[in-house]
DNA sequence: CCAAATTCGCTG
DNA sequence: AGCGAATTTGGG
């Protein structure tokens, strides 16, 4: 894979321009005054939209150059002042250490860290190293006062770099090839500024760890012979052993493994070791594959093998995608879609024009999304197509990455980690149910999947398609500036009709049908459904019996000793767990605090929902899909089959449920209480409600016996909840978009959070006062208008055992805020001894 | 005033 | 992180 080496907008090292210290720049006082570096002012448009805004490639390499710089005049200033040296004096003075090496041409590897130090560092590259070593590869060097040999990425290679600085040399390099391609390599640097993260970091989550120690690999030694043992007479002199061993070898023709050898001449090593010790027998070592990974392609399902049709809408949409492979350029597409109205053909349609040019392309799906059946249908399309999933084992994860960066793979589907798919001929991203939380990771590097891709796409100057029936502002809002493209697709396939959405409203009390979750209306069409063999879906966001236990007499809530939250009862067991942390106790069968007898289950979860179904429900055959039922790997085909083929007729979950499936035969689908996410206190709750709703809304009406929706909501007239039933997307995000404007909420502006936590709360609080306080300085310094709010407890104010403080940081232009942030958190260090974390989170998706 | 304790700052 | 240098602390 050869990459071309120029990367000239990468950071360079400055001492290109630097005056030839010999020629005596030495008594000119101050160090040698670097021309400023030209940096551009930031001069993004102020409302330029955020989580669409382009990476700038060009201002993060100046941003970071002259970053460089300025650390490299601080380390010259700190230089002793050299003393004054007139021409002819040189002899007779010692030269300063500094003036020993003499500037030559010199390749210089930069070089980051896992750990801190995070680096960049330059290393020297030995000339025995330079044909070797490339940028995306690993490699040790000595680090530190004891030059102990670290392992670092090296992230760049400068071939003709003049210094005359004393660099350590790099000692190793760990890997054959590089598991980075240049492209890569930027994306990773790009990341490591945008999320404010050590790149060494965005490697490790970039790579898979099983690539990394070479998974399901092993080093097999070979033996061949050497040329002279074809000699009769050096073949004649040998004892039998070796002389039959040597036989065998000369006559197989190709290089064989030590067992291999062994068995085909029936002997033991002895022999083999003699001939190698005699030089008649060459080894070689090669990494291979031990075993053959499964490569269970089931194309067994024998349906929709051939292509479909496109309806006139789909027919649009593939066009405006071709057009934008064609045009070679860096296009975001928005495939705004309803339920059912084919998408995945699209995509499908897509990808096979792409092919047709020998390009490849990643899907990225949801999580929970990636069903049998997503991944048949691409299975069944594409000769060959690496599926990537949460449970596959190191070696196999190993090998499709093995395949997909040697171009052999087409399509690459998997879950937000495939953005990072190291296909060579990459031509096209898509992101389906674009909307999706789960892109983004909540773990370190928090980065989002979308914005990934999209960065991506743009330094390969490909298109990247995202693909939803909802789509999220940060995408809706990228349309009306120009920066996404819209295709609409606002029919069904077959012309089918939307549901029709049903509101109930559950303060109406009469509604209730016997004290139970289930309103009188939802039970009377759950009856009709099972009665004409049409199948149902319950929606309830809750799991576990009850979400809450009270005591009725002293009002005492049974909560989490870790998270201060209240505990949740599981049935199952008796069990009252918190579902932060999982802490687990049995539920107490009298009042902790008063002794009470008689305590109380308050809330609903899924358990109880289930219950109170097959009561009511007798004749329905009942299955629950929540996380709880979900833990075993299988367990979620294994229902979804079942529930395919008719033999279950009710099923009953969380929001697992409500994404992406798609049976023909559910003519019911019921919201059993649509507000569990319309109050939380986070700017995002209407428009997750109206997501959930039209989502789950959505899994009904895809055959030819239509379906409805019934909706119990304590509050009908809240606009999302309106919307979502009248499958109005447009009014609800322009109303929506209108009322972030208001307060510049993404995507309107910029949003970041740090978030502190310590076991002590004290500590945790004066580190987050301090961290304000210097995010203050920064802004004030900076002369941004950056808005910081807190330091605040959030809502969990505790978690794990943790006290937690957020600090919320707004401003318009995401470049200003992760100035500040960088700015504040650069010397911020708390003291080793206080147990407090802190973690960035730039645009987080919620507030928790 | 000195030595221990603590903080600072650098690693190429 | 890990280490040495610089600075503060504190006890006599």
């Amino acid at each position: 894979m050869p990459e071309s080496p120029s990367e000239s907008d990468l950071p360079q090292d400055p001492h290109g321009s630097q005056a030839d210290p010999s020629s005596g720049n030495a008594a000119s006082g101050p160090p040698p005054s670097h021309q400023q570096p030209a940096i551009r002012q930031r001069a993004l448009p102020r409302n330029s939209g955020t989580d669409m805004t382009l990476p700038d490639w060009e201002q993060f390499s100046e941003e970071e150059l002259a970053q460089r710089r300025l650390a490299e005049r601080e380390q010259s200033a700190k230089k002793p002042a050299q003393p004054e040296i007139k021409q002819g004096q040189l002899f007779e003075l010692d030269p300063p250490p500094w003036e020993l090496e003499e500037p030559q041409q010199l390749a210089i590897a930069s070089v980051v860290f896992r750990d801190a130090p995070h680096g960049p560092y330059d290393y020297s590259v030995p000339s025995e190293l330079l044909e070797k070593l490339r940028p995306g590869m690993r490699v040790e060097v000595p680090l530190g006062r004891r030059k102990k040999l670290t392992a670092g990425w090296c992230t760049q290679i400068d071939h003709n770099a003049a210094s005359n600085r004393k660099l350590s040399p790099v000692g190793t390099v760990l890997d054959e090839q590089p598991l980075c391609d240049s492209h890569l390599v930027r994306l990773v640097l790009w990341m490591s500024h945008y999320y404010q993260c050590p790149a060494g970091q965005i490697f490790d989550a970039l790579i898979p760890a099983s690539v990394r120690s070479s998974a399901g690999t092993r080093q097999q030694t070979y033996y061949s012979a050497e040329h002279k043992a074809r000699d009769p007479k050096v073949l004649e002199a040998l004892p039998p052993k070796q002389k039959r061993a040597l036989t065998v070898l000369i006559q197989s023709e190709k290089p064989l493994t030590g067992p291999q050898w062994t068995v085909l001449a029936e002997c033991t090593q002895a022999p083999l070791q003699a001939l190698k010790k005699k030089g008649l027998v060459t080894t070689q070592q090669r990494r291979e594959m031990t075993g053959t990974p499964s490569l269970q392609t089931q194309k067994s399902d024998g349906e929709e093998t051939e292509t479909h049709p496109l309806t006139k809408d789909q027919a649009n949409a593939y066009q405006r995608i071709v057009a934008a492979i064609d045009s070679g350029q860096a296009k975001t597409l928005l495939l705004h879609g309803v339920t059912g109205s084919g998408k995945t053909e699209v995509y499908i349609q897509a990808i096979e024009h792409l092919v047709k040019y020998d390009r490849a392309a990643i899907v990225l799906v949801p999580e929970i999304s990636l069903t049998p059946q997503t991944r048949g249908r691409f299975e069944r399309r594409f000769s060959s197509v690496a599926v990537l999933h949460s449970q596959m084992t190191p070696a196999e994860r190993h090998y499709q990455w093995q395949r997909i960066r040697r171009g052999d793979v087409q399509v690459v589907v998997g879950p937000r980690s495939a953005v990072f798919a190291p296909l060579p001929r990459l031509g096209l991203i898509i992101l389906d149910e674009e909307h999706d939380n789960s892109f983004k990771q909540d773990t370190q590097p928090r980065y989002h999947a979308r914005k990934v891709a999209f960065a991506r796409a743009k330094s390969l100057n490909i298109p990247l398609l995202l693909g939803s029936a909802t789509p999220s502002l940060e995408s809706w809002h990228a349309t009306k500036t120009g920066v996404a493209e819209l295709i609409s697709m606002p029919k069904r396939v077959g012309d089918r009709p939307m549901p029709s959405v049903q509101l109930v409203d559950l303060r109406a009390r009469d509604q209730r049908g016997g004290g139970g979750a289930i309103t009188r209306q939802l039970t009377q069409a759950v009856k009709e459904t099972l009665t004409e063999n049409g199948q149902v879906i319950l929606l309830l966001n809750r799991r576990g019996y009850a979400t809450t236990i009270q005591c009725p007499a002293c009002g005492h809530v049974v909560s989490c000793p870790d998270c201060d939250l209240p505990l949740t009862h599981h049935r199952d067991g008796g069990k009252a767990v918190c579902h932060y942390c999982d802490y687990t106790i049995g539920t107490p069968p009298w009042c902790p605090a008063c002794r009470f007898d008689g305590i109380r289950y308050g809330g609903l979860g899924t358990q109880k929902l289930e219950m109170e179904v097959r009561a009511k429900f007798p004749q329905a055959n009942v299955a629950r899909m929540d996380s709880d039922t979900m833990r075993r790997p299988g367990s979620h085909q294994k229902v979804l089959s079942a529930f395919r083929s008719g033999e279950l007729n009710l099923l009953l979950g969380t929001q697992m449920i409500a994404k992406g499936l798609d049976f023909p035969n559910v003519l019911l689908v019921g919201v059993i209480n649509a507000d569990g996410a319309l109050h939380f206190p986070d700017f995002r709750a209407s428009e997750r409600t109206f997501q959930l709703v039209t989502q789950v809304a959505g899994r009904t009406g895809r055959g030819q016996r239509g379906g409805r929706v019934i909706v119990q909501t304590f509050s009908p007239e809240h606009e999302a909840i309106q919307a979502a039933s009248r499958h109005d997307y447009e009014t609800f995000a322009d109303a929506e978009l209108q009322s972030r404007r208001r307060f510049n909420y993404p995507p309107l502006g910029s949003i970041a959070r740090i978030i502190l936590r310590g076991s002590v709360e004290e500590q945790a609080e004066a580190a987050a006062n301090d961290l304000t306080q210097r995010l203050e300085a920064s802004r004030t310094a900076l002369g941004y208008e950056v808005r910081i709010l807190g330091p605040a407890p959030p809502p969990m104010a505790k978690l794990r055992g943790k006290f937690r403080f957020h600090i919320l940081l707004q401003c318009l232009d995401p470049l200003q805020l992760g100035a500040t942030i960088r700015r504040a958190t650069d010397r911020f260090k708390i003291p080793d001894k206080e147990d407090v974390q802190y973690v960035v989170d730039i645009d987080p998706l919620d507030m928790l």
